[in-house]
DNA sequence: ACCTGAACACCGTTCAAGT
DNA sequence: ACCTGAACACCGTTCAAGT
């Protein structure tokens, strides 16, 4: 006779967002998901394999948001004026969020299916407004490579405080990333 | 009576440079340290206030490391050459040390004074370089950022193997580099 | 002055038993 | 079918006692 499911896998997740937004991912505990659920410990295993498995479905929640927080800049203006408030919506996400936009990224689950198919997902829309913009296809992954990375560089640095010279830092991130967009 | 000391700080650190280095961060467990060192686990706590102390050790010497496998490059030819050749040196670096390299620009102890002095004499070869090239000095700070956070992003990304969809790694660090490399 | 065993709190995980 | 208490191994850390 099934006893009725007090959470769920998608509660779970929220739950896990919510740990890892407010205190990073060393606040992720087992304990911690299943209070905050009403439930004991044991009963996360009911709906992921390990801890590591929350991790990875945080990760990818992360980067479904990071996606949802660039579509809104894929309309109007031209392409260029669009990778770069595309690009300016990444940089507040990750600096509104740190603790959250660390979760990508990581090595740990780097080869994981479901990591490899989100992102796919989310830099499609790079794609786009770079092809819109003339950019012939043998220059796409190249330069979505170099746009993603100096992107991740800069804000990954920016939020662990490593700018900590004084100086302009808004200027310095619109400097580089407008000398990348300037090779389209 | 003193007991003489079986093990010292330089020690530890270079056990636990070793332990990161081949398997991350969270190899570095202080039974694994004591065991290596020949010590039990609480000896550790007569050289280092806690775990988190040994890690931040850790971050402060692959700081020194990058400095150094860099310092050989500050020499001969153009800034630019010198400059492109720091860049490639640095990444080769993260890519052969991959735990290491992640244990740079760490949230956590960003904040640690060791790490800001650290960073200051690591990137000093930068300056010098970008100054020896002609730039101007309000525009040095906004530079070096721009070009440490592409490399950062780059070869963090590509340690985590998130360039995944095939194509020459190679062709687009070097496109990205030359391109910021350029605005000197 | 440094090292040690014993002890504690906390954590992830397993499992047999409950409904 | 999901939830639970009990149990285990492991971990960081403290501390009084040893030399």
């Amino acid at each position: 006779m099934p006893t009725p499911a007090k959470t769920s896998r998608e509660a779970l997740v929220a739950i896990a967002l919510k740990l890892v937004d407010a205190n990073g991912a060393e606040a992720l505990t087992i304990a911690a998901v299943a209070e905050a659920a009403g439930v004991r410990g044991p009963s996360i295993y009911k709906h992921f394999a390990d801890r590591a498995a929350l991790l990875l479905a945080v990760s990818v929640a992360v980067i479904e948001q990071l996606a949802a927080v660039m579509a809104p800049e894929t309309t109007g203006r031209s392409p260029r004026q669009r990778l770069f408030s595309m690009g300016v919506a990444y940089r507040r996400f990750a600096l509104k969020s740190p603790h959250l936009y660390q979760m990508i990224y990581r090595p740990d689950f780097s080869g994981d299916p479901a990591i490899g198919e989100a992102s796919r997902l989310s830099v499609q829309p790079l794609f786009d407004e770079l092809a819109a913009a003339g950019v012939p296809p043998k220059r796409l992954l190249s330069l979505a490579r170099v746009l993603v990375a100096f992107l991740h560089g800069f804000v990954s640095m920016e939020a662990s405080l490593a700018f900590r010279l004084g100086g302009d830092v808004d200027k310095a991130f619109e400097e580089g990333f407008k000398t990348l967009l300037d090779t389209i």
